[in-house]
RNA sequence: GGUGAGGUAGCUCAGCUGGUUAGAGCGCAGGACUCAUAAUCCUGAGGUCGAGAGUUCAAGUCUCUCUCUCACUACCA
């Protein structure tokens, strides 16, 4: 547990406009970081988790176009319905912005500004493809056209789906455009600013060299990057949406028209205009959390991500932060303490995908089950190590019998006994015994190493600490017998009721940043005050109630899922054979 | 092609710097209990740790070869 209070800045990764995000998604980055917030927050830290959408690049003018909207009104309906996907997995954000903002933008061409006097930006001619018909340049991968490696006819322009050869969309032959599939595109010149990574790699190095927290995976993504060789990242595209392109003095840049930063310049950019955002609704002071000449010296930066984000946020991101502050008087910015970055939820063999419509998404899911459930779930099975593949069959089990079986019958059993043995209050009377040792002794042990490895962001070890304490309470109650000893000694039930009660509100505290609803469903039928509900002293816990305390037997807490369900849902969403491609 | 991760009980996964009979949860079988959402508790059966070779007193754990899966590969984000 940790003896001080510390400032703790988190965020997870920017989910992109294009849709409601999948189980994946949310299980990558945005529900990790909130269950690490929570924790966070139980522990007294002053906490500020901070997301949002990431808006900007060509798949939201596509997907804008397909709507029929124009992209600024489609971004922010699609902001909206991600805000309340969020709100539906009662994710906690202190604020979930838009890359879209006016902060952002400011932000974006100040850094740009800055980094080019710092002589870290500089723009180039490269050759990209032009579709005529549609209008616009095309992305690499919105290039198709027959691989002159294998003749395989779709192609595309960054890599051949047939023989997997990587390609450049310049060799292919007969290209077309896949947005309408015209034929008439051609390749034109066009120039574009491009971030000098190649002269911060020494920096780079040494830093990411120096980080002692971050997974083997993240480390090891960026010293690949960097041992090949960090290239010069083009941070600029050919598009009307995003934020308008500045020269060194920060006015409109001359011949860039029509061009605008590249998505991934200004996305990491916007957790610090996120950031700008709350603090101008809140009266916050974003700063004290960004500067660390203005009071973020003693931040603990904590980001979330998935494994496809890692080089972005330990090398690109840096290298904007970083090469902001090459002078005397440069700006200090806050760079990411540690990170942890998820593998993938598969789903029966393959990715999920949101432009496949592959899997189940965030809607869709909370239509068929409780956030919790899927809260619990994701974190119990969380892809931390390696992919981890998601079932219907799992989910059920998880559901049934680590929510409702384990935990939710726990509390049903010893809440409804004494509502109808001891008046519905907690018990006075008898003496504890070794039972109650054992407990006291299972729990002093598992709890504070269950607290350890959410620190250590091992979610799905703490989970399973977490359960096991669930498990504990069941198995103490089976040795206690207060319904036995009921018949002949009612002082000494009372003993076991009143331990069993005490562990009910153990077990709704410790939940709670798991699974918030079903936690509070318990810790409100317990009475228990909400300043007694964090996570600053577990000490006492087992004689924590007050004698005569009322409680009351909660609702069912979980219901659960049955096998019919899981048919209708396994036919509902493939999840088989067919939805391989 | 290159790089990285992974292949451990029927299923999903733990196994740190090599060291007694390889673990957990689910599922399965048997038993106990009856307070409880037919819940819970106990016991048990299941593995030649992807294949082969090597190093070592000792290898799931180190080395090499092979094989399968997945990801990344910089203009998708």
């Amino acid at each position: 547990m940790s003896d001080s209070q510390s400032r703790i800045l988190i965020t997870s990764a920017l989910p992109y406009i294009n849709g409601v995000k999948h189980l994946g998604n949310l299980a990558g980055s945005m529900l990790p970081a909130d269950v690490y917030a929570r924790v966070m927050r139980l522990l007294g830290h002053d906490v500020l988790y901070i997301c949002a959408t990431d808006e900007h690049g060509t798949p939201a003018e596509l997907a804008a176009a397909e709507a029929g909207m124009a992209v600024a009104e489609y971004c922010a309906l699609m902001h909206e319905k991600q805000r309340e996907a969020g709100a539906a997995f009662d994710l906690s954000y202190d604020w979930f912005g838009r890359s879209s903002s006016e902060a952002t933008a400011k932000l974006t061409q100040q850094f740009s500004a800055t980094l080019e006097q710092n002589g870290l930006i500089e723009a180039r001619i490269s050759k990209q493809v032009y579709s005529n018909a549609d209008g616009r340049y095309l992305p690499d991968r919105y290039v198709e056209g027959t691989c002159p490696n294998c003749a395989f006819e779709k192609a595309r322009g960054d890599q051949c789906d047939n023989c997997g050869k990587l390609l450049d969309p310049i060799d292919l032959i007969d290209p077309y455009s896949s947005v309408s599939g015209s034929h008439d595109v051609e390749v034109r010149e066009t120039e574009h600013l491009y971030l000098k990574q190649s002269e911060m790699s020494d920096k780079l190095r040494v830093w990411v060299e120096a980080q002692t927290s971050w997974p083997p995976l993240a480390t090891s993504i960026a010293l690949k990057w960097l041992d090949e060789g960090l290239r010069d990242r083009s941070i600029t595209r050919d598009l009307d949406w995003g934020i308008p392109v500045v020269d060194m003095d920060g006015n409109q840049r001359a011949g860039f028209d029509g061009k605008v930063y590249y998505v991934w310049f200004d996305a990491p950019i916007a957790y610090i205009g996120a950031t700008q955002d709350w603090a101008a609704d809140t009266g916050g002071d974003w700063a004290r959390w960004w500067r660390t000449d203005q009071g973020a010296d003693d931040v603990t930066y904590v980001q979330f991500m998935g494994k496809d984000n890692v080089a972005f946020h330990t090398l690109s991101f840096p290298t904007t932060l970083m090469g902001a502050n090459l002078e005397e008087e440069g700006e200090p910015w806050k760079l990411v303490d540690t990170l942890k970055a998820f593998n993938w939820v598969t789903w029966y063999g393959g990715k999920f995908s949101t432009s496949n419509k592959r899997g189940v998404f965030m809607d869709q899911a909370i239509a068929l089950a409780p956030s919790d459930c899927w809260r619990w779930h994701l974190m119990a099975n969380a892809p931390e190590s390696s992919d981890a593949a998601f079932t219907w069959e799992e989910f059920q089990a998880s559901v049934n019998s680590d929510l409702a079986n384990v935990l939710g019958n726990f509390v049903n059993r010893i809440t409804k006994y004494t509502v109808s043995k001891f008046d519905g209050q907690v018990p006075d009377g008898g003496v504890s015994g070794g039972h109650e040792d054992w407990i006291i002794a299972e729990v002093s042990t598992r709890l504070p190493l269950m607290i350890a490895l959410f620190e250590a962001r091992e979610f799905r070890k703490a989970l399973g600490e977490m359960r096991a304490i669930w498990a504990a309470g069941n198995e103490y109650l089976t040795r206690a017998a207060p319904w036995t000893h009921y018949k002949t000694d009612v002082d000494q039930a009372a003993v076991g009721v009143r331990m069993g009660l005490n562990l009910v509100s153990l077990f709704g505290i410790i939940a709670q940043p798991i699974i918030p609803r079903a936690a509070k469903s318990i810790l409100d039928a317990m009475n228990i005050p909400e300043a007694h509900r964090n996570w600053s002293s577990f000490d006492g816990w087992a004689n924590g109630l007050p004698v005569g305390l009322p409680v009351a037997a909660p609702d069912v807490l979980f219901a659960k899922i049955e096998d019919t369900q899981i048919e209708d849902w396994t036919e509902q969403f493939g999840g088989d054979a067919e939805v391989q491609s």
